[in-house]
DNA sequence: CTCATGTGTTACTTGCGGTAACGGTAGCCT
DNA sequence: AGGCTACCGTTACCGCAAGTAACACATGAG
């Protein structure tokens, strides 16, 4: 017993996973994030110890779900953060591509940072918390990455780039929040709006008649 | 049985409620958001069904002490956005306001925005989602208002106040949440920054040598 | 043939949210 | 007084989901 079988075994096994993940995709598409083991398990074709062989708990299940979206949504964003372009334009390309995820499959979503309510009759759910703020924080992280090593801030840059990598996700991500409940306008529309705010158009605009201004 | 009889009831009721509220609160602080239900009714001194018949469920009961605390800070917010002064001193003292409200009571502001992962040993959590999001939803909605009411946007002023306040606040909420948890940084410094974005520094800053900026 | 190993099962335990059914106890009515 | 109606409280239970133990079948190696 050694590395040849123990790479077939572990081929065998990996592909195995991947189908288990599919299949767990496929339910917690359907059925939101309050979906059961055993269903998971069934939609899979399978019972529930096998799961649990491969993931641990639900909570490792979920993690590999999660990653899955997290690192497809991860590579597109860093795409548009890449492309040549001018600040603005790509500050305003990154915003649409993630708008235009979750704008194109909220279900996918509403399973990564809102991993409660979900499927018809969602009762006693999921702990959560511990997926979709991975996906935050990575994003914010990367971000403050690409900030630190494209834009001179002067000194305490690494500070400062952190803090707003951090703060410009959060703001994509609760104005996207909000638009994706309540669409409001066109994604165009929002991502100017946010661009425009970005660009300092609070701190530029006059106050209104009748009192000092926010 | 009218009136009379109904009110001394119906305050002798809120008492109780108040009591089970300081309670749960008490349990939820101490074990994190999750605790059981049995675990609440035992600190009050009573058994689970009267929790049920006062809130109806869990959710219920959650979303009253959400309720409390959110009440609370959003007052001390209102008071930081209405003082007297220039906008972004009051920008400051607004992001100053949260900031030393989440920091002043971790515990409470874990409670509120990331209701799973709690207490030493917590396994199996809670739906949750349901009740974070109603806070950052008021707290941009309240903005928002303050905005429109108060800053001279030009046309369509109404949705990009909205926007704005909503994306903001998560702003606000991402960068508070990271920095909480590593606290790489004062307040007051975090603070700075976090103005100094919303005040287009970004925009202003120049490209750092090497390709174009972000 | 046997034995180790990986894959799968059934059947169970534990612990939660939530509820039904029952017991006291205060006040009101006649 | 005696009984009736509500209300506060209890015990004991249901249903359900996470997670686990113990067993059963295959298959390839010696």
């Amino acid at each position: 017993m050694d590395t040849t079988q123990r790479t077939d075994q572990q081929r065998s096994a990996d592909r195995r996973r991947r189908e288990l993940l599919e299949a767990a995709d496929r339910v917690v598409l359907r059925d939101g994030p309050g979906a059961s083991m055993n269903a998971i398990a069934a939609e899979a074709g399978i019972t529930k110890p096998i799961l649990y062989r491969h993931f641990g708990d639900k909570g490792g299940l979920y993690a590999a779900l999660a990653k899955r979206h997290t690192d497809a949504l991860l590579g597109a964003l860093r795409a548009a953060l890449d492309a040549p372009a001018e600040r603005r334009e790509r500050v305003e390309a990154t915003l649409d591509t993630y708008l235009a995820a979750i704008e194109a499959r909220p279900q996918v979503y509403r399973f990564l940072m809102h991993p409660s309510e979900g499927g018809p009759q969602n009762e006693q759910g999921f702990d959560m918390g511990a997926y979709s703020f991975p996906l935050l924080r990575r994003m914010g992280e990367e971000l403050a990455d690409v900030i630190e090593e494209r834009v001179d801030l002067g000194p305490n840059s690494q500070q400062l780039a952190r803090v707003w990598g951090h703060g410009i996700v959060g703001m994509m991500h609760a104005a996207g929040d909000w638009w994706l409940g309540e669409r409001p306008c066109a994604r165009a529309e929002l991502v100017q709006a946010l661009a425009d705010l970005l660009w300092g158009r609070l701190a530029a605009a006059g106050d209104k008649a009748g009192g000092p201004g926010f």
